[in-house]
DNA sequence: CAGAATCTTTACAGCGCTGTACATTGTCGA
DNA sequence: TCGACAATGTACAGCGCTGTAAAGATTCTG
């Protein structure tokens, strides 16, 4: 049987198909009887509205998109989630757009792939630069997540990397460790982020009053986990004393841990380790993981409301939000 | 400024509306200095066909619906990837439903939310009666996912409940263990599936000439980690002896690690510990977590081809398709 | 070289819905 | 009792695209 359409339900209860449409989307103006007649041929002819037809006619499609490097990071998964249920609460549904950290596929989630098919996005780029975003994403209504290079044109909501880092620093501090290293620094990756969690980094030693190591400040080959893993191994082979390590990732934390353990070091006793993200992975190693904790949900509800503002309309410069963050103490790096 | 239309570019392409089509389409039948001309003024005009508006006149949206309980569990959030992945390649795109486990959502994704939406949905239910389903979805093209009772109607792709479970014991027993227990049923949690790995938890216990002790079925409160983590506390203050543990998912996994590790056992050494999903939790934990491991990728592909046809029209009773699973053996327990 | 066969391109209806402008009915004050 | 004004309901264009049928252009036969 074909679906049944609007006009099947305005034939068979004798009125005009926008009564109908009216009675569907709640308008006011509906004689109670009216409302009940249509209701009751909508009820028995099993009516749904489509809604691909309604979007071409009132032009908003309901949808945005959520762009990120990969939805089976945690992080990204608990962005999604939480965005998600904000977005359903104010009406709107979300696509997740899969990047792969690509940038091919970073250029098409501004280009082709969303055109006509939401109403706008919220975008994690890792290997575009911002004046690259701000040149193809014409009016499509767009806000970026994380830290960005001069984004001036676009809308942007991110944590502060230099004090989170400073704090995740500090912390490790104040528990008497003073041989840091920070480990996530990754081969070929330009973004601005590390950058500045570098700078939180140094601050938070300089303002103990300890002299930076450029030797502490680990690179990766890549972003798995077992690069972490391999990192913390070669910084051992070289004969590297470090008493607290704060990482990129909870992910790259985990490969620490695992690293250090395996070469006899006790966590947190001998080396500290701190996370970043404050994901689920936290609680699965042992010990727990303590994390730099990033407040994805005001992140998310930022980032909805900024771009829920785009979508009505709202033009003007690019606005730039700075989310809280805190430190989630755990047993890899406890309380002193 | 206005989106540029397909009217916009014939008009200064001095041609008609549906040549335009035609080379945004790439049909074959357009002259190739024609093909220029359009190409160019598409170009310089930068316009980007409205997918919404194509939607309506071909009757086909391009994507399809998954639907699971939570995008940050970390199986459905490998599930999810690799389902994108695979649609993708087949020129789909996938819309990510989260049902949180709520009979509520479960019923919208089946009925009005995915109407005129999406060209089909696959559909991991864990509230909703088969029978339920079937009486909702329609004409709709659905593939279900996971453990179900007799769906006569519907498609639906699983792996072997039975012979897993039975393989995941086997593989304790084979390490010498005799007091294996099961972790994983939930109070109140209605569903076909660990029945049926209690069954196959069963025949290995049977194959082996061990007696099953009903006492070493575990119950938790919730699907919570932390739920698995109560569970254990109180088998071990209940004086429950055992050496070995299987467990519903790789979260109570790790949950049940904690729970014997912080009461002094050692794993794998006095107790081994066996998650399911081989989802990468397992390289979290420590030691790292031998699983039971669907194989997600075949589940997922399975699922899209058996879509696909449903989406190309193939009409007919519910076809049932058994994807192979695996053991992943790593530290918690080892090769013997 | 006429007529058939094939290749290109065009005109236009229609996908299912909503917005707008207008027609109809009912209500109320003077 | 009548006009003014609101409250309801209707007719129809149009959102931007593609499918269909048919016209026009070109090439191929005998």
């Amino acid at each position: 049987m074909a679906r049944v359409r609007l006009i099947d339900v305005a034939e068979r209860a004798q009125v005009s198909m926008k009564t109908v449409s009216n009675v569907v989307n709640g308008y006011a103006h509906v004689q109670p009887q009216m409302r009940a007649r249509v209701q009751a041929a909508i009820d028995e002819l099993g009516y749904r509205p489509n809604l691909t037809a309604r979007r071409l006619a009132t032009g908003r499609t309901g949808m945005i998109a959520l762009a990120m490097p990969e939805i089976d990071h945690p992080y990204f998964g608990e962005m999604a989630s939480h965005l998600a249920e904000i977005a359903l609460q104010r009406g709107y549904r979300v696509i997740i757009e899969q990047t792969l950290s690509d940038a091919e596929a970073e250029k098409a989630v501004l280009q082709d792939r969303e055109a006509g098919l939401v109403d706008g996005v919220i975008f994690q780029p890792t290997r575009m630069a911002t004046l690259d975003i701000a040149r193809l994403h014409d009016d499509l209504p767009l806000v970026l997540l994380g830290e960005v290079d001069a984004p001036v044109t676009t809308d942007h909501v991110m944590i502060d990397n230099v004090a989170a880092a400073r704090d995740g620093v500090s912390h490790l501090i104040s528990l008497g460790r003073r041989r840091i290293a920070f480990l996530g620094l990754v081969d070929g990756d330009i973004t601005m982020t590390n950058h500045r969690r570098l700078l939180g980094y140094q601050e938070a030693l300089d303002d103990a009053g300890i002299r930076p190591d450029p030797g502490l400040v680990l690179t990766t080959a890549g972003f798995d986990r077992h690069d972490a893993d391999d990192a913390v191994d070669r910084a051992l082979d070289g004969g590297l004393a470090f008493d607290a390590v704060l990482c990129r990732d909870d992910r790259f934390a985990a490969g620490a841990l695992t690293a250090l353990q395996r070469r006899g070091r006790r966590v947190p006793e001998d080396v500290a380790v701190m996370g970043w993200d404050d994901s689920a992975i936290t609680a699965y190693t042992s010990p727990t993981l303590s994390s730099v904790a990033p407040d994805k949900r005001q992140l998310a509800a930022n980032a909805f409301d900024l771009l829920h503002e785009r979508m009505q309309g709202h033009h003007g410069p690019g606005r730039h939000m700075v989310v809280g963050h805190g430190i989630s103490v755990r047993a890899s790096a406890p309380a002193r």
